[in-house]
RNA sequence: UGGCCCGUCGUCUAAUGGCAGGACACCGGUCUUUGGAACCGGCGGUGGUGGUUCGAAUCCACCCGGGCCAACCA
């Protein structure tokens, strides 16, 4: 294994930070991740962004990501899911080599280990029934009390979980508990479940076992078996991460062992992708399957046409952090076109055909055009022929009796091109009796071969078939499946189908396409130029018939224009984003969800005093002494309310306050680096944990009110301590940060920092004067925090000044 | 309501005490044999109030807002 970073890209998300640094320090030997999915469905969207995640670091890390099946619950997994799963991960492009694991084949391990915790009195048989556990746990408010069964001895724990094994006992007759701790306001630690009985038949293990461990149980486990170094999971799982490591640390896995770290899972907006309520949809046959194209499972993207290229690309668009997010669809659609305008040959199809006749072209001429496939923009080479003879077809949505203001395309008496061929000029409009235009009799400029335009200017171009030669297809224009960001919004008593885009599907049954598409793979992504990119369904397109699935429509700035002039229409637009424009979307039924807050609420929040938090105030009820010193701290002191809170928080942080002050009497000063400093650096560890006292951290203010260590450096100074311990005196002579008193060294440094910037210091000059924060920092950084910021910011003033 | 997590342009995301930047979307322009692409420009943000600091999106406190947790699902 190397331990070289991939060329490519490398992300600088938390993540990839956390991994970085471990990779930095050494503390693993290679990068492990892993994708767990459970087979009871199909990957959506939001798994490719897992998929990307952890099989990206892996590859950019130098190491290795497992496909593995959290295969534990026998009563919704399936074989087919397996296979399923795997051939939408190798499409996405991702390879897990050799590492294909199933969970299941770890129950003989994860045994063992419940074994181990048994013996240790850290896991007991609980014979009650679901019910009564459940009621017993307590809710998020009251703790939870232990049932009955909570002191059985190991040996009587050991006995019924063996036999529990040996299938003894009827489905729910006992489970295996963690034996935590009931009162934990982390309801997950409330001794939880860690095995059930289940009579059940397992896909992968048959009847072999009859209890199967439940999620919290066995996923560290599986993560810790294989050896992996970064367990990815999403935001929701943040909970779980507590009994993740009380597993791992009482079994016995030592460090460096795996951990959990949760990113934000993807919500795309106008989608749903949980199975559960898109199970009717596909069941009533509103959709084709799971693989409909619009859906968002990987399997319908892939049946519409999607390159899985565009879907990394997305998933690297949005990126990765802790912030539920909610992805506007249209980044996928960029991301689409992005891949498929420099992938996809262009072709001209006609999806609502009107008939236009060339009335100066004999009638059984044929003249065979060369048409490049690519743009002159695309470095591509290759063109095929297109036959032009006097019966065209072009676009219905191409002519307009009645234009718009701003419409190129065809009108009575005006010309257009015809993209690869001549300039015609429409002459005639036929009718039949109701009106309805059956034909466009037209003229062409034989001086305008290959499309050139004879000297004309702002002349429109639009594209057409040989009505002749063209091929008949079915195409399929797809649209988001809901009309609504957030289709799980549901109005009152309403269900999903309520928020349906009733034109997620409009088939264009006659619609003709050139002929040279019949000698094209089958697989061939094309743009049919100025109508979006398509491809042949792979399922209903697969034999003879000529079907076409919308990928994704062109951007149409065209048809964005016409929305804002009613009775206009555009050929690509999706509907959707009609209806957003006439149908400002709900964002929430009930008005409370979003952002704005009630001008009271606001003016409340305004004139709020800060308050004592709820916990400390319970610490000075418990103990009144710490009651007693807030009180002093505010009467004698003369600190604010808020720091005397925060001190007399715990008897600890004010003991140590006190030891402090005993050091440095300056109260307020103390009190600071206690309440603004000290706090930082704690990193979660209490005050008593820390490996200093009180005494020093009143010798360090003491340094600063001396003028021996300024302010900033001492800051650095109490990140050491608070590492590595110490006497601050002995930390500033061995790192050397004693202040910088020498005028002329200042002004060296000075010159040095403005000599290294001659552009923001010219930025500075015309006025962006904020920049002097920059400089002030170059000056710290260059003198590892010694100099007086006040110092060098009157120095940098007075040269920046004199230089104008 | 107890605990935990999270608040940066409309959306997604950078900035790890020192220049609030990028992408999508939107608006305008150039170019164009696709009303595409490309290129140029514009719009637009640190939830609030205090505090610490020479300097705060970042550290501290409080408030406000959003999310997750009381399956023998994952």
């Amino acid at each position: 294994m190397s331990d070289k970073r991939a060329s490519g890209r490398t992300g600088t998300d938390f993540i990839r930070q956390i991994v970085t640094a471990h990779m930095g320090e050494g503390r693993y030997e290679g990068v492990v991740t892993r994708f767990p999915p459970e087979p009871n469905g199909y990957l959506h969207i939001g798994h490719a962004k897992s998929l990307c995640l952890n099989f990206g670091i892996a590859q950019e890390f130098g190491g290795r990501c497992h496909l593995r099946f959290d295969d534990t619950n026998p009563e919704t997994e399936e074989l087919e899911y397996v296979e399923a799963i795997q051939g939408d991960i190798r499409w996405l492009g991702f390879d897990w080599g050799d590492h294909l694991y199933f969970a299941s084949d770890y129950f003989e391990r994860m045994y063992e280990c419940a074994v181990v915790l048994v013996r240790k009195g850290l896991a007991y048989v609980d014979s009650s029934t679901e019910d009564e556990i459940r009621e017993a746990r307590g809710t998020v408010t009251e703790p939870g009390r232990p049932t009955r069964y909570r002191d059985r001895s190991v040996e009587e724990n050991l006995d019924l979980f063996r036999r529990m094994r040996a299938g003894e006992f009827a489905d729910g007759a006992h489970v295996l508990r963690g034996r935590i701790d009931l009162a934990s306001p982390n309801m997950l630690m409330r001794d939880p479940v860690f095995y059930r009985i289940r009579h059940a038949h397992h896909y992968r293990q048959g009847d072999a076992w009859c209890i199967y461990p439940l999620y919290d149980y066995a996923h560290c486990l599986e993560d810790a078996f294989e050896g992996v170094t970064h367990s990815l999971c999403t935001l929701e799982f943040d909970n779980n991460r507590e009994i993740y490591d009380w597993i791992l640390d009482n079994v016995g896995f030592e460090e460096p062992r795996t951990h959990q770290y949760e990113f934000n899972r993807l919500n795309l907006e106008y989608t749903v992708v949980s199975k559960r309520k898109l199970r009717p949809l596909v069941e009533s046959g509103y959709l084709a399957g799971w693989d409909d194209p619009r859906m968002a499972t990987l399997a319908g993207l892939r049946r519409r046409g999607v390159p899985p290229e565009a879907i990394r690309l997305f998933a690297d668009m949005v990126g990765v952090a802790k912030t539920e997010s909610w992805v506007d669809p249209g980044k996928l659609e960029f991301a689409t076109r992005d891949v498929l305008n420099r992938s996809a040959p262009r072709v001209m199809a006609v999806l609502d055909p009107l008939k236009l006749m060339i009335t100066n072209l004999d009638e059984d001429a044929v003249e065979d055009l060369e048409a490049p496939y690519w743009p002159e923009d695309i470095p591509r080479e290759g063109s095929r022929t297109v036959p032009f003879c006097r019966e065209l077809l072009v676009e219905r949505a191409d002519f307009a009796e009645d234009p718009p203001k701003g419409f190129r395309r065809l009108v009575p008496g005006g010309e257009v091109r015809l993209r690869h061929a001549y300039v015609v000029r429409c002459d005639e409009v036929v009718k039949d009796p109701e009106g309805r235009v059956l034909e466009l009799r037209c003229t062409y400029d034989p001086a305008t071969r290959g499309g050139t335009s004879g000297g004309r200017r702002g002349i429109g171009t639009i594209h057409w078939v040989s009505a002749r030669h063209a091929l008949q297809a079915e195409v399929r224009l797809y649209d988001r499946l809901f009309s609504i960001p957030d289709p799980e919004e549901l109005p009152d008593g309403g269900d999903l189908t309520d928020n349906l885009n009733p034109e997620s599907l409009v088939v264009m049954r006659d619609a003709r396409v050139e002929p040279s598409v019949a000698a094209d793979a089958a697989d061939t992504r094309y743009q049919f130029e100025r109508t979006g990119y398509f491809w042949r369904d792979p399922v209903d397109g697969a034999g003879d018939a000529l079907v076409f699935d919308r990928i994704v429509t062109m951007k149409d700035t065209w048809g964005r224009r016409l929305v804002a002039e009613p009775g206009s229409f555009s050929l690509r637009g999706g509907t959707a984003e009609l209806k957003m424009e006439t149908h400002p979307p709900v964002v929430t039924a009930t008005g409370t969800g979003g952002d704005d807050v009630s001008p009271e609420a606001r003016g409340a929040a305004q004139g709020a005093r800060p308050q004592p938090s709820r916990e400390r105030a319970g610490k000075r009820r418990a103990d009144p002494e710490l009651a007693v010193r807030m009180q002093r701290y505010v009467d004698e002191l003369g600190l604010s309310s808020e720091d005397a809170d925060v001190l007399t928080g715990t008897r600890a942080f004010s003991d140590f306050f006190e030891a402090a002050l005993a050091e440095h009497a300056e109260a307020a000063v103390v009190a600071s680096w206690m309440v603004n400093d000290l706090r930082g650096v704690m990193q979660g560890r209490a005050v008593e944990d820390l490996p200093f006292g009180g005494a020093e951290l009143g010798r360090l203010a003491g340094l600063v009110g001396a003028g021996t260590v300024s302010r900033r450096a001492a800051k650095d100074v109490l990140a050491e301590m608070a590492e590595k311990g110490g006497d601050p005196v002995a930390v500033v002579a061995r790192l050397g940060l004693e202040k910088l008193d020498d005028a002329s060294a200042l002004d060296a440094v000075v010159r040095e920092v403005l000599a290294a910037w001659p552009e923001k210091v010219a930025d500075f000059r015309a006025g962006k004067e904020n920049l002097l924060g920059l400089f002030v920092g170059e000056v710290m950084k260059a003198t590892r925090g010694t100099a007086d910021p006040k110092a060098a910011r009157a120095r940098l003033l007075e040269r920046l000044r004199a230089g104008s």
